[in-house]
RNA sequence: GAACUGUUAGCUCAGUUGGUUCAGAGCGCUGCCUUGACAGGGCAGAGGUCGCCGGUUCGAACCCGGCACAGUUCACCA
C-alpha cells in the first residue's frame, strides 16, 4: 500500500464538500424524525469571515453534525443580515470615492447603489463557510431584506402598532452626527475621555449685586447657546444667594432664570448647573419639570445652527476650542481643569453621540420583557454558561423602550403614511393605508397624497424575528416548516449581542409563537490573540481565516479553535493550536496507513472474520485478545463521557477526550500491542475488530473534523455510492459485559511497562536489548504477553527472592525487579528507597493520625473510615517491602 | 459608583455532593531515541503553599465572612 506519509487536506476537502452537496446531505425536510434546528446568527451580507465567525460556525457545525448522526433531522438555516448602518456607511463611502454625495441622490437612486453593492459583495461569506465545512442547508438561505423577511417585518410592525406597543413621539435620543441617524441605547458605547472642565462666569442680571458672578463648571462650553436656566440645590448655602435671581449667559448675553432642584449635586464643581434641555438627558428632565424652553443649537451633522450666533456652521469640537479662547479674552473664563469623564460613542461610526430631541418610533418593551425574563429564569431557555443569566436579568428588569427608527435609506421603510392635513395611518401597503385613511378623514384624498415615513427600522427589528421568519412563520404562521422546526434547538452566539439580539428574539418568539424560540443558548467567547488583545485591523493581529485553512486544512483550524474554546471564556487564539490540529490529522492519517498496510492471515478476510480464534500466527494471540477487550471498554467509557460532556455543552473538553483516546489509548497502547512484527501478517479477527474501532473513532471525530474522517471512512471499507460518514449512525455507548477489573488491571500493566521504560532510560539500556522481569508476589499472568511485548522482556519469572543487584519497583502492593547484574548503583538505589520509605511512612502517619482521632472515627461515615483502614494496610505492606530491600542493600554494602 | 464572574503548574483551563496521596489535563519546557504508521513522531521527566487573612468542620482547592487583584455588564454629576 502506497499512501503519502503526510496528510494533504487541500484536494480532500473540496472533493468531499462537493460530494455532500451533490447528495443533498445538508438539506432537511420535515419528516417523522425528531427535528434539530439551528439558525445561523446572520453575518453582515457584505461582510467577510473573521475569526469570531470561524469559532461560532465551527461550534454550530459540530452540534449539527452530531445531531444528524444521532438520528435527528438536522436543519441548519444560513442567512445574512442587511446591517443597515454598517452597509449604508460602506455604500456612502464608496460613493464619496466616486465623487457622489448621498444628499445628491434620491432615496431610490441610493437604494439602487446599495443593492448593487449587496449583489457584488453578498454571498462571499457563504463560500467561506463552505470552505470551513459548514453543513448548512443552503437551499434555505435567507436574507433579512428578501421578500419574505421584509414582509414579515412590515407585518409585525403593523401588528404591534395595532396592539399599541409601537408608538411615535419626541424623545431625547442618541444621535449619531456622522451616520445622521438616531441610535438605540444599546448602540452607544461609553468610553473614558481625557477632557477639560471649564469654569464659566455667569454674571448676575441685577445691577445691585457688585460681585455678582455665578461660577458654572461644564465640560461642554459650546452648549451655552442652548442654556435656558441655571440650577442650584435649594439646600446649598453656598449658592443660596442666587435664589430668585437671573443670570446672563456669556457671549450671547441672554438672561436666564436661576431655578432650584435637589438633583444638583452640592459637592460637584461649583454647585451651579447650567441647564441645556435640548442637549442633555438630565437637563431635558429638568426642562420638562420646570417648563423651560428648549433651544436646539445643533444641525444634524454636529455643526452649530443659527442659535450658535457667530459660531453657526462650525463643528461642535472646533467651537469648543474657539469658545475657550473667546471666553478667556472676554474675561468670562475663570479657569480650566483637566477632567476625565465618560463620553458615549456610536458603536458603528465611533463618533461621540449627541443627545438630541427628535421624533422617533418606539417599541414598548415592558410586557414583552416580562415573559422573556421568566423563560430564562425558569430554564425554559437555558444559557451556557449560566452566568449570563445575571446579565440578562439585570438588563431585562431595567429595560427601556426601544427606539426602532433610523434615519437611513438602507432597511425596511416604516409603513406609516402621513396625511396631508396631519395625522398618519399604519398599514402593510400604501393601498391598504389609503383605504384606512379614507375612512378617517373627511376631506377628498387621493393615494398620491399619502407620504410614507422616511425612516427605516433598526436592523435588529428584523433580526429579532429570525428563528420564526426563516421558516416564514410570520407571514404564514401555520405552515409545515414552522410547525416542525420551531422552536429551534440551540443558538450559538457571542455574549456581546445578548441584548441586541438574543433577548429580543426571546421576546418576539413569545409574542408571535407563544413559546420559546430556542431551548439552549451557547455563548462563545471573544476571539483574542495569544496576548489577550482583541483582534483588530490596526494591530494587524487578526489572521485571515481562509489563509489559515489553506495552511492547516479546515479540520486543523477547526480543531485548533476548539482546543481553546471553553464556553463563555474568551479564547486566546494561537496559530500553534492549528498546527496541533493539523498534526493530529496527520496522526490519524498515519494510524490509518498502519492498519491498512497489514496483511491478513488467510486469503479470504471475510471467511476468517467469523473465526473465533485469534490466529497463533500473529504475535502472541493472547495480547490481541486482551487488547481488544480492553480497548472496547475504554471506547465505550469514553463515548459515554463524551455524551455527558455534550449534554453540558462542554465541547472543547469532549474534543480533548477524543484526542486523548485516539492518540494515547488507541495509537500508543492498542495499536502498539496488536501490531505484528515487521513483515508479519495479522489475524483476521483482530483485524476486523480493529477496523471496527477505527470506524467508531472516525464517527466520534466526524463532527469536529468532517473532512479527514470522511476521507478515511470511505477508504476503510468498500462503500456504496451515496454512502457517507456524515449520515452514518453516531457512535453510541453500549454497556459492556466485561468487568471494570480489566481496565483497572490494565492501568497496572501500563504502569509496569512505564516503570521498566524509565529504568531503561535511567540505566541507559537500549530498547532493543531484552530484559528479564521478576515478579515477587502476585500478578495476573494473563498480562505477561503484553508486558513482554511492550517492555521487550525475554522472560518473566515468578520468584520469592529477587536476584541480587536487581532494580525493583512497586506497583500497587506487588513488587517487580529487573536483574541487572552489578550494574546498579547501590548508593543511589538506597537513597531512592529511603526517600520512598520516608514518604510512605509520612503517609501512614497521617492515616494513623486520622484513625486515632476519636472525632474522626465517631463522626466520619463508615465508608470513609473503611477506606482509611485500607490505606493503612496498603501503606504498611509497602513499608514492609521497602524496609526489606533497604536492609538487603545495607547488608550487602557491609 | 453598582452588580456579576473569576484568581489552581511557565501559558490556557478542568476539578461534580467537602472525604483514596486530590492536587489534574492540553500546550510549552528538559533529557533520551535515525531502518518498518507517524520527527507534523516516540519514550521518559521536571513544574503548584489551589490569590491573601480569618471562620465552620473529625476533615476545606471546594462551604461562610473579610481583603487584594483581574475581567464583564450596567449606570453616570454638569
Amino acid at each position: 500500500m502506497n499512501i503519502a506519509t503526510k496528510y494533504d487536506p487541500s484536494e480532500v476537502e473540496v472533493k468531499w464538500y462537493d460530494y455532500w452537496l451533490k447528495n443533498r446531505f445538508f438539506h432537511s425536510e420535515p419528516d417523522e424524525r425528531e427535528p434539530y434546528t439551528v439558525v445561523i446568527p446572520p453575518p453582515n451580507v457584505t461582510g467577510v469571515l473573521h475569526m469570531g465567525h470561524m469559532l461560532n460556525n465551527t461550534i454550530q457545525d459540530i452540534l449539527v453534525r452530531r445531531a444528524r448522526m444521532n438520528g435527528k433531522n438536522a436543519c441548519w438555516v444560513p442567512g445574512t443580515d442587511h446591517a443597515s448602518i454598517a452597509t449604508e456607511a460602506k455604500v456612502v463611502s464608496k460613493l464619496v470615492g466616486e465623487g457622489i454625495k448621498k444628499t445628491d441622490l434620491t432615496r431610490e437612486q441610493f437604494l439602487e447603489h446599495a443593492w448593487e453593492w449587496t449583489r457584488k459583495h453578498g454571498g462571499i461569506i457563504f463560500e467561506q463557510l463552505q470552505k470551513l465545512g459548514c453543513s448548512c442547508d443552503w437551499e434555505r438561505s435567507c436574507f433579512t431584506m428578501d421578500e419574505a423577511r421584509s414582509q414579515s417585518v412590515i407585518k409585525v410592525f403593523c401588528d404591534l402598532y395595532e396592539k399599541r406597543k409601537i408608538y411615535r413621539g419626541v424623545r431625547m435620543v442618541n444621535w449619531d452626527p456622522k451616520a445622521l441617524t438616531a441610535l438605540s441605547d444599546e448602540e452607544v458605547n461609553y468610553k473614558e475621555q481625557n477632557g477639560k472642565l471649564y469654569y464659566l462666569r455667569y454674571k448676575v442680571a441685577t445691577q445691585s449685586s457688585p460681585e455678582g458672578v455665578a461660577l458654572v463648571a461644564t465640560t461642554r462650553p459650546e452648549t451655552i447657546f442652548g442654556d435656558t436656566a441655571l440650577c442650584i440645590n435649594p439646600n446649598n448655602p453656598k449658592t443660596a444667594w442666587l435664589k430668585g435671581k437671573c443670570v446672563i449667559v456669556p457671549i450671547i448675553n441672554r438672561e436666564i432664570p436661576v431655578i432650584e432642584d435637589e438633583y444638583v449635586d452640592m459637592e460637584f464643581g461649583t454647585g451651579c448647573l447650567k441647564v441645556t434641555p435640548a442637549h442633555d438627558v438630565n437637563d431635558y428632565m429638568l426642562g420638562q419639570k420646570y417648563n423651560l424652553q428648549s433651544i436646539d443649537i445643533f444641525n444634524d451633522d454636529g455643526t452649530l445652527n443659527e442659535s450658535g450666533a457667530m459660531y453657526a456652521g462650525m463643528d461642535r469640537f472646533t467651537v469648543r476650542k474657539q469658545i475657550e479662547s473667546d471666553l478667556e479674552a472676554a474675561g468670562l473664563l475663570e479657569k480650566v481643569e483637566p477632567y476625565t469623564n465618560k463620553v458615549g460613542f456610536s458603536e458603528r461610526t465611533d463618533v461621540p453621540i449627541e443627545p438630541k430631541l427628535s421624533m422617533q418610533w418606539f417599541l414598548k418593551t415592558s410586557d414583552l420583557a416580562e415573559t422573556a425574563l421568566e423563560a430564562v429564569e425558569n430554564n425554559t431557555i437555558k444559557f451556557y454558561p449560566d452566568k449570563f443569566k445575571n446579565t440578562y436579568r439585570h438588563w431585562m428588569t431595567n429595560i427601556k423602550d426601544w427606539n426602532i427608527s433610523r434615519q437611513l435609506y438602507w432597511g425596511h421603510q416604516i409603513p406609516a403614511y402621513y396625511l396631508p392635513q396631519g395625522g398618519f395611518v399604519v398599514a402593510e401597503t400604501k393601498e391598504e393605508a389609503y383605504q384606512k385613511a379614507l375612512s378617517t378623514v373627511n376631506y377628498p384624498l387621493s393615494i398620491e397624497d399619502l407620504r410614507q415615513d422616511e425612516d427605516v427600522l433598526d436592523t435588529w427589528f428584523s433580526s429579532w424575528l429570525w428563528p420564526i421568519s426563516v421558516f416564514d412563520g410570520i407571514n404564514n404562521p401555520n405552515n409545515k416548516d414552522i410547525n416542525y422546526y420551531y422552536p429551534t434547538s440551540d443558538l450559538v452566539t457571542g455574549p456581546d449581542i445578548i441584548f441586541f439580539w438574543v433577548a429580543r428574539m426571546i421576546m418576539s418568539g413569545y409574542e408571535y409563537r407563544g413559546r420559546e424560540c430556542f431551548g439552549n443558548v451557547y455563548f462563545t467567547g471573544i476571539v483574542r490573540d495569544k496576548f489577550g488583545r482583541k483582534m483588530s485591523k490596526q494591530l494587524g493581529n487578526s489572521p485571515d481565516p481562509i489563509e489559515l485553512i489553506n495552511k492547516y486544512g479546515a479540520d486543523g483550524v477547526r480543531m485548533g479553535l476548539m482546543l481553546s474554546a471553553p464556553a463563555g471564556n474568551d479564547i486566546l487564539f494561537d496559530e500553534n493550536l492549528c498546527e496541533q490540529g493539523r498534526n493530529f490529522n496527520n496522526k490519524i492519517w498515519n494510524a490509518f496507513r498502519l492498519v491498512k498496510g497489514w496483511n491478513i492471515v488467510g486469503e479470504n478476510v471475510e471467511a476468517n472474520a467469523g473465526a473465533n480464534n485469534y490466529s497463533p500466527l500473529s504475535s502472541p494471540p493472547s495480547c490481541n485478545k486482551i487488547a481488544t477487550q480492553w480497548f472496547e471498554i475504554i471506547l465505550q467509557k469514553t463515548i459515554a463521557e463524551i455524551d455527558d460532556l455534550f449534554a453540558k455543552y462542554r465541547i472543547s473538553e469532549a474534543l480533548l477526550e477524543i484526542y486523548k483516546l485516539f492518540r494515547d489509548e488507541f495509537s500508543s497502547w492498542y495499536l502498539e500491542i496488536i501490531k505484528p512484527a515487521f513483515g508479519q501478517p495479522i489475524d483476521a479477527k483482530t483485524y476486523q475488530i480493529t477496523l471496527g474501532f477505527f470506524d467508531a473513532l472516525l464517527r466520534l471525530l466526524h463532527p469536529f473534523m468532517p473532512f479527514i474522517t470522511e476521507e478515511l471512512w470511505q477508504a476503510l471499507e468498500e462503500r456504496k455510492p451515496g454512502e457517507s460518514i456524515m449520515v452514518s449512525a453516531g457512535s453510541t455507548s453500549s454497556p459492556s459485559d466485561l468487568t471494570d477489573s480489566l481496565t483497572a488491571d490494565f492501568e497496572d500493566v501500563k504502569e509496569i511497562i512505564s516503570k521498566i521504560r524509565t529504568i531503561r532510560t535511567e540505566k541507559n539500556i537500549p530498547v532493543k536489548e531484552s530484559l528479564v522481569l521478576q515478579v515477587i508476589g502476585t500478578f495476573n499472568p494473563v498480562y505477561y504477553p503484553v508486558l513482554k511485548k511492550m517492555a521487550n522482556l525475554s522472560t518473566i519469572e515468578e520468584t520469592a527472592e529477587k536476584a541480587t543487584g536487581a532494580v525493583s519497583f512497586l506497583v500497587k502492593t506487588a513488587e517487580f525487579a529487573i536483574p541487572l547484574g552489578n550494574a546498579i548503583d547501590e548508593k543511589e538505589e538506597l537513597s531512592k528507597l529511603r526517600e520512598e520509605l520516608k514518604y510512605q511512612t509520612g503517609f501512614l502517619n497521617s492515616v494513623l493520625g486520622k484513625l486515632s482521632n476519636e472525632n474522626f472515627v465517631s463522626k466520619a461515615p463508615a465508608k470513609v473510615i473503611e477506606m482509611e483502614r485500607k490505606k493503612q494496610a496498603d501503606a504498611e505492606s509497602k513499608i514492609k517491602t521497602l524496609q526489606k530491600r533497604v536492609d538487603e542493600l545495607r547488608v550487602k554494602r557491609v
